[in-house]
DNA sequence: GTCTGCTATTTGATATATCATATATAATAC
DNA sequence: GTATTATATATGATATATCAAATAGCAGAC
């Protein structure tokens, strides 16, 4: 017997427009229109305004002075204060998954690795975000502290956007899996403070190869 | 010219469900019903549905498998999860503060601390709440970083409603406004690594008092 | 030509109606 | 009595209708 599930309108309206942002398919400043949102998913109006307001609550998207929700523009300072955020939390998150990877999350990691590395040479961009993600999360999950998970996610819908520039970049393309191989090391010789280390790392040289790319303030 | 200011239902819907919470007005585990609630606030139900899809997302309430809509327990694990984020973020903030805090600013953290001081004398728990939310948020106000103090605002939601029992400890009331002190005079000499340290022990001897008043894991 | 004011249209906000599911209650079988 | 089924009720989910504010378009004044 297979439970069935039901899924409300609304987390489903969610997660559409919620990959949308993450894929840039809505420009930033052009607004969200409920109606037209609902037509293009065929359900009506409601469940789609209550995705809006929670990708609001969020801060995914933003309520401008006229009511319009947009997509707000990610700028190389809220960028910039995002990281040290980050650097933090997913700092701590990999220290505390140090004690409670086994032999076989390493293993699982090692081939998260390899698959990264074939991305760099296929060029395949999607795949590339998709398995980074991957390998970070399955770090952060064994911190075995959900509510330091829970905010990691957060932050992460808000760059989500950003990151799909990443590969443009030459050098970051040759060099993504670098520190990653160093984190992973580091967690098999159970050394927290290293891994730790090696993921901060990781995020800022991101960072770096990103910033650069973002516009310096919003637009007015 | 005053500007008049509009504020949709469902923003003035959430505030008051928020500050329910707060006050521990909605006990744990017992629903929270749409109609009922529509009503007793005498609007429909839309927006009063939409205030809690919020209330959710930031996971102040959770959905059970009937639906139903009800107050998380806080447990004494989850407050234990929730405490070394918020010393991390919280002291981080901090940190930031002191290269831009002016003197006006400690002269007005030295005034909530007399304020304090005086609700220890008078016992006025709500008064005390209110005044300590004020001083925490002064200076992670002048954190500068927006994203920082968003998450942080975020966390101490969850933790609210707890923090209500924090004045009945005998020995807490007395030594509330310790580390406070502590902390304005590290602010007053510039001394970040000191006020950041200052407030990670203000924030872990709070959470001392309050734990032991938790239940030790959710009900079943 | 620009500016002003009017009208129409768009679009968000709210209320209501309807549907589906879950819970409670009652009735029946045993 | 308990267990089981049927029915009624409560309640969440969705769609639609209505209202209000904002925007766009247009006509006339100058």
């Amino acid at each position: 017997m297979t439970k069935i599930e039901y899924q409300p309108l609304n987390d489903r309206a969610y997660q559409e427009i919620l990959t949308g942002l993450t894929n840039g398919i809505f420009a930033p400043m052009q607004p969200l229109v409920i109606r037209t949102l609902a037509e293009s998913y065929g359900i009506s109006a409601t469940p789609i305004r209550e995705a809006l307001q929670r990708l609001v609550a969020e801060r995914l998207l933003v309520v401008l002075p006229n009511r319009s929700i947009v997509v707000p523009q990610m700028t190389r300072e809220k960028f910039a204060q995002l990281l040290p955020v980050r650097v933090a939390l997913e700092g701590m998150a990999t220290e505390l998954a140090v004690p409670r990877l086994i032999p076989e999350d390493i293993a699982r990691l090692r081939g998260i690795l390899d698959r990264i590395a074939g991305t760099a040479k296929t060029f395949d961009a999607r795949a590339y975000l998709q398995l980074n993600r991957e390998f970070h999360f399955r770090i952060y999950e064994k911190s075995g502290n959900e509510e330091l998970l829970h905010v990691i996610q957060g932050l992460w819908l808000k760059v989500g956007p950003v990151f799909t520039g990443l590969f443009d970049s030459d050098h970051f393309r040759r060099h993504a899996n670098d520190e990653h191989v160093h984190i992973v090391d580091a967690l098999e010789r159970r050394d927290a403070a290293a891994a730790r280390a090696c993921m901060e790392r990781d995020l800022t040289l991101a960072a770096e190869a990103l910033m650069p790319r973002l516009q310096a303030r919003a637009a007015p």
